[in-house]
This record gives C-alpha cells, structure tokens and sequence, in this order.
RNA sequence: GGGUCGUUAGCUCAGUCGGUAGAGCAGCGGACUUUUAAUCCGUUGGUCGCAGGUUCGAGUCCCGCACGACCCA
C-alpha cells in the first residue's frame, strides 16, 4: 500500500465508539445509508417564502414540505423535541413529537447525533415564539455522522483545522461559506464583463515544454511516454498571444498558474489568475477594463464599489490614480527629491542602506523601481497604477516610443498589494529576440527567474502581431479585497498545507 | 530564515509556588409536549505534542525536536 492511499489511523474514542455501535444497530434493521428520500424544500427559500406569515395564516394555508440536512442543535424533552437542522441554503426548526411521528420514531430520534443528516416531512407552523417551524410527521436518518463536530458555539476557530479539514470550516462557520460564495459571484461576474467586452474565454496548456510569461521558479514533471520533462505553466501570456497571432482578437483565460516558491498570506504555489489580450489596444485601455472589471466585481459582491478591507475604507468607485514609479515614491515618502531619484550613486546607497536588492544591470529605472518596492508598495492602499517600468524587469512590454529604459506598463496596486499587471505587448520580434537573450544572460549569471529563450513565441511574432494590450489580474486577491479576507487561504478552498 | 505565542478529555479551555488531572460542552442514564447554545439530577472519559535532563516528586523548571498560529525578512 502507498503512503497515499493508506487510512489514517483509528483514532476511535468512546464517542465515536457509541456512534459506532449506534450505526451498527441501524444496519441490522435495514438500510442504513438510504438514498430514496424526496427532499422537495430548500431551508432559505421558505423562510423566504413564509418567514412573515403570521401562524394564523399557517396554519390555514396548511403548507407541506420536505427537507433534509444535518443536524446542528437538538433539544430533547419527554414527549417532544426540537432539532436544527442546517441545509445548503440556511437552517430551519422542526419540531418532532409522539403524536407526530410516533413514540418510536421519536425515541429513536433521542439517540441521534449532532451531524447526524436527517430528512423530515411535515406541516409549517410558528412556535409560540414566532419562529417558522415544520411540525414533523415524517422523520427519517438519512446518513449516521460517526465523528462529532470541531469547534464551539461560533463555530471552527482553529486555522490549520480550516485549511486542512475545509467541509468541517464549511459545516459550521457561515461566513466561510458566504466567502466562498462570493467568489463564485466574482469569477462569474468577471466573465461576464469580459464576454461583454466582445472578448473569447480559452483555455491554453497547462503542461509547457518552456516555462513562460513571468519571472518565476516552475515545478517540473515528467511525461512518460515522450521522455521529456514538462512544466507546470507559471503564466499562460505566451500562449494567449500566440491567439492574437492567430487572428483571435480578444482572448481571456481564467485559471491556475503554478509557481514553485514560498507560501504566505499572500502566496499559495497555484493561484488563479485572468489574463487578457486585446488587438489594438495599448496599457491605457488595459487598466481602463481593469478598472472596470474591478468595479463590477466589487458591486457584484457589495451592490457598490466602496468596500472595507481589515477595518479600512477602499474607494473603488473613483477613477483609480496612475503614478510613475518616481512620482509614487515622492508622494509616499517626501523627504525624497527628484534630484536625489535621479542620481544613479545615491540610490545604489540608498537601497542598500534599506537592505533592498539590485538587479543584474542596474539603468537608473530599476534603480528606482528597487526604490519603489522597498519604500513605497505596501503604502499604496488605494487603488492606484504604478506606470513606466524598467525595460530590465518587463522583458515582454512594449518600450516607451519617447522615453528610453521605460516600457508601457503598469501594475495595480490596492490596500499595498499588487493585484494586476498589464502592459502594451512587446510585438517587434527583433526586439523580443532580444529581450530573451539578455534573460538568458540573467539566468546565467545566477538569477533562476530569469526567463528562457523560446524560439516558436519569435517565430510567431514574425508572422506580425498586431499591437495589442495584455494584463493580468489576481483572482485570489481580488477576492481577498472583496470578501476582507487577511489571508489567501481564506479564498482557496484546499490551499496547500505541509502533510500532516 | 528570525522572533513571539501555542500543543492538557471527543470539542473549547483552566491548571497558582514543583506535591492525587480540572471545568463547561458533547457522550451515557433519568425527568420533562412550544424549546431557542433548552433546563434539572446522576455519570463515563486523560500516553498533559515527542524525546531527554534536574528533582524524593514534573502538566508545571531546563535542553532538544515536531507541528501550528501570528509578526518580521
């Protein structure tokens, strides 16, 4: 047996032990896991539906339903009961008696277990304290829940049980629930302005011969059949602009890239990103639909476009800022002066005193962008598009036509995190040829997230690719900012987690 | 990689100065026909993360390790 596929151990205890032999009781007397109950009623829709019925109405419309979920709190007395139970959608009452279901069935029902899943049948009521409530003449054990539930009255608290163990998070904390619901509505929101936007989904390989499109470490595997390694895809731009060779105009992807680096709160080695390309269009179209497909997220989620994220207003609403590197940091940081941002000696001295990195080759572009990232990213809280980067650290952005070391691109920054990054496409394949051999010295010269040379992305440039602009954006992180989440494992139904 | 904190009953957590291992919830038994985390009575349940050391005696002090959380790089 592999070490995946073997059980974990029995960590049986006199609780699981009881629930054990309770369910083997239920297997002598039939079916123990039926699968033959009608469930007709979703627990939100008839609150909905009833909730402000008053019991007078009720009981006169005298409403038959039939639901089914799992058991969350149960309140025994001698000749009638009280349980919750928790469907999809939300909770509801029932109310379980002799003379509704017999003493039978209601004894039995003693015995069962919080998580237990049960379906019920039975008429709609309001308790004397006017809470919507099914009189039960029907109850029946739908599944035996052999483990009891983690966790206390606000429901699982401890992180790594919610990360590693997600359906228990799911089961008893509603907000988790809720943010996961959300960032369905944002994915699908996405798309649909997208689509709107005249622009095609695709989908492009995951597996590349070359890893391409960013700077960043791959995981590697390998195909048995053709003998050769493959990677895990760090981005898919390569590919999609290949597509806008070929004639596809406006192509988007919505899916997970890989990066084979450290986990943080902001990290997870597969994340999902967006990235789309649009013929004829440059960096400031980009961020003009950035901005828009931002905006719409955040309505999707909140009905407007000011959100809070950890106790702090964003204003998304309001045209996001466009600074260039050196304006950004003045404005963050003024004690600085143009003339000290312009001195190629002083920033080499300052970046150092500040323990930043330099780069291989050190223009006074990405002097200052090393700058940037060491005084100012994590300052820029509202939305706000850092513009003009080095050509040395964007190796597939179009240059500046009046500007020279200066591409045309830009990266979005929101509560001091880099959420999108887009440029007007490199599509001179002179030029990119290049840009990927002065990579390829980088990666020679010790820095392994330097790019690769990759032959065919050139020989589909010198096909000719019309201009075009390019961005990507974070999914993950967007929907961190739109659900307040502090942690990207808070986004990520199964985030990676050391083996346990 | 560094710092801080944590790991005790199924769960959530106390545990004083080193001196017999505790509570609430859950479980089990009993009472109770409108409860609201029901209530009341009784009761079971422990490899104190792992390994070593100091000590007459360690959940507690010391060293190491593992795992985790948070912060920093």
């Amino acid at each position: 047996m592999s070490e995946e596929t073997q059980a974990l151990p029995q960590d049986d205890n006199h609780i699981i032990a009881e629930r054990r032999a309770k369910l083997a009781e239920i297997r002598k007397s039939g079916v123990a896991f039926p699968n033959d109950f009608e469930r007709r009623d979703l627990a939100a829709l008839l609150h909905a539906k009833y909730g402000e019925k008053t019991a007078e109405e009720l009981e006169a419309a005298g409403v038959e339903v039939a639901v089914a979920g799992r058991m969350m709190l149960k309140r025994v007395m001698g000749k009638a009961s009280f349980a919750t139970i928790q469907d999809g959608s939300a909770r509801i009452q029932l109310f379980i008696s002799n003379d509704g279901v017999g003493e039978a069935v209601h004894g039995s029902f003693k015995h069962w277990d919080l998580g237990d899943i049960l379906g019920a049948k039975g008429l709609l009521f309001k308790t004397k304290t006017g809470e919507l409530t099914i009189k039960v003449s029907e109850l029946r054990l739908l599944t035996k829940s052999l483990r009891p539930l983690p966790g206390d009255w606000y429901g699982l608290s401890d992180q790594e049980q919610k990360y590693r163990q997600r359906y228990l998070d799911l089961i008893t904390n509603e907000n988790s629930r809720a943010t996961f619901v959300n960032r369905s509505k944002i994915v699908q929101k996405v798309r649909e302005v997208m689509v709107g936007e005249g622009y095609l989904e695709v989908e492009t390989p995951m597996m590349h011969v070359i890893p391409g499109g960013a700077a960043a470490k791959p995981f590697v595997t390998h195909h048995n059949t053709l003998d050769m390694p493959l990677f895990l895809r760090i981005a898919p731009e390569l590919y999609l602009k290949r597509l806008v060779v070929g004639g596809m105009e406006r192509v988007f992807e919505i899916n997970r890239n890989f990066r084979n680096e450290g986990m943080s709160t902001r990290h997870n080695p597969e994340f999902t990103m967006m990235e789309f390309y649009e013929a004829y269009a440059d960096y400031r179209r980009m961020m003009e639909l950035t901005e828009h497909v931002i905006r719409e997220s955040a309505r999707a989620v909140h009905g407007h476009a000011v959100v809070e994220y950890q106790g702090k207003i964003v204003d998304l609403s309001k045209p996001f800022e466009r600074l260039t590197v050196v304006q950004a940091i003045i404005k963050y940081n003024p004690q600085y002066t143009e003339e000290q941002l312009n001195d190629r000696a002083w920033l080499k001295a300052e970046i150092e005193r500040l323990g930043g990195k330099l780069f291989v080759t050190d223009g006074i572009a990405g002097l200052q962008f090393s700058l940037f990232e060491e005084t100012t990213e994590t300052k820029l809280w509202e939305p706000t598009y850092i513009i003009d980067y080095p050509v040395e650290i964007s190796p597939l952005a179009r240059g500046s036509d009046s500007r020279p070391g200066v591409t045309e691109r830009f990266e979005l920054f929101v509560v001091g995190r880099e959420l999108a990054n887009g440029f007007s496409e490199l599509n001179d394949p002179e030029d990119q040829a290049e840009r990927f051999l002065d990579q390829v010295k980088q990666k020679d010269a010790g820095d392994d997230e330097a790019m690769h040379y990759d032959a065919d992305y050139i020989r589909a440039l010198e096909y000719g690719m019309p201009p075009t602009g390019g961005c990507g954006i974070g999914i993950d992180r967007l929907v961190m900012l739109l659900t307040d989440a502090p942690s990207i494992r808070d986004v990520i139904l199964f985030p990676q987690m050391r083996p346990e």
